[in-house]
DNA sequence: AGCTATTCTCGTACGCTGTACGGAAATCAT
DNA sequence: ATGATTTCCGTACAGCGTACGAGAATAGCT
């Protein structure tokens, strides 16, 4: 019945025993390619043409092999997505060891992550979608929770307040990305579109029920992302000290 | 070439100017529908069978109409689901005026968020993917905003903090229907499958690989996710003070 | 060396999606 | 009545994920 774990098809029917998975037949015929060749073609895919453009066939045509072949390394599209995931987490530069500052740890690891965001805008968008625990996202949550450890709280808060961080970064790099492609839309289209969005707020504004989002509008030029993102960040964790 | 305003073919090219739009084409042949209540249909599908089965076809069904009549009265799916977002920001409760303690009127606010989420269980995949501004949700962030201004900052920070509740909102109630749905399915599943799952926890834990990880899982049994939600929330709140 | 079991390869095909197109039908202004 | 305008919607198409199954390639066994 070749049940056991092997890349064959149909490996991995439960999500979770996917990453249990050796790369190991030795027997039949070899594989021309790997999970991780595949899974870097995909992220090379999305980060330079966006999430929708990866595509099973799109894969597969940059290994110059059969749309269905890469069945054989996948049970389907939604594994890759996971795999993807987590191979970009490997990118994610973890010390050896919590400098026992838990404050500066994490807002290193808040740094890292948004930084990994950037790098790859596909990822806040594939996050929020799955709910994924590979070796590399594992090896980023031990190492929070390690560095963690000297706030004194029990690992299941601790595990709470990395996701807090965790969620904060991705809603953030999420609203900047969407600004920043807004705007860069905004300046390359016609002009008959873009003076319709303007009109568009000018009106709501008008209206005057809105005075105090009118005001946010309105507010001097932008203060770089960076540091609205530090500020945030440090009110965040100035909140969790606030308790423990 | 029909330009202006309406819901005719084609209108609502610029995302933004779709909400200005008036419902009075005033000849020709009168609408059998309104927007309004394609998109509860719209809204009542993706409750009852989720996010993906909100699909053109099925929408037109539930209507008694043909599938591209709904072309009439939006300009393509995407559109469809900004309607539906600010549809159901709509069912957010507001009071008349903020009571004055913008500590208790942030948690209010973030508590309805929460339980418009729960009652939608597709809307935090739906916003993470968007950037929109309708009429409702609109007057939910004016709401916020006035609430904010106590605390005396400005209103670009007024809107960053109450950005930053509303993310904190999302990234939790995906995370806690997250967990839901997968011990819905856990309970449900033929028993292979759930000790495959059991199993691979079990293993990675073994390793001994992820001390921190493995402790976070033993923990006691479940607290309420509203306790959970209520102390993480007070923390962020007590983290917006130490500033400002 | 040959056989067989096992695995990868991938062309074809199916059902589903969003939506472009254009004719028919219904209504209003004249 | 006529013409302009709008809605209605059947048909069609490209693109998606992937089920199926025939063929090719390899390893271990005899």
């Amino acid at each position: 019945m070749a049940r056991a774990g092997s890349p064959g098809r149909k490996a991995g029917v439960d999500p979770e025993l996917l990453w249990a998975q050796p790369e190991r037949p030795r027997r039949g015929r070899p594989p021309a390619h790997s999970r991780a060749t595949i899974t870097a073609e995909a992220v090379a895919i999305a980060d330079a043409e966006g999430l929708a453009a990866v595509t099973m066939r799109a894969v597969a045509a940059r290994l110059g092999a059969g749309t269905m072949s890469l069945y054989s390394y996948v049970p389907n599209k939604e594994t890759l997505l996971e795999l993807m995931i987590d191979q970009v987490s490997g990118e994610h530069r973890l010390p050896d060891e919590p400098s026992g500052d838990w404050r500066a740890d994490l807002r290193q690891i808040a740094r890292e992550q948004r930084a990994m965001m950037r790098r790859h805008p596909w990822l806040p968008a594939a996050l929020t979608a799955r709910q994924t625990l590979g070796p590399n996202t594992l090896a980023v949550v031990e190492h929070a929770l390690a560095a963690l450890a000297p706030t004194g709280e029990d690992a299941r808060a601790r595990l709470e307040t990395f996701s807090l961080i965790t969620g904060f970064v991705v809603s953030y790099v999420s609203y900047e990305l969407g600004q920043e492609q807004a705007s860069e839309t905004a300046g390359r289209t016609s002009g008959e579109l873009r003076d319709a969005h303007a009109r568009y707020l000018q009106a709501l504004m008008a209206g005057g029920n809105h005075p105090q989002f009118a005001q946010a509008l309105a507010a001097p030029g932008d203060p770089s992302p960076e540091a609205v993102f530090d500020r945030l960040l440090d009110r965040m964790i100035n909140g969790l000290t606030a308790e423990a």
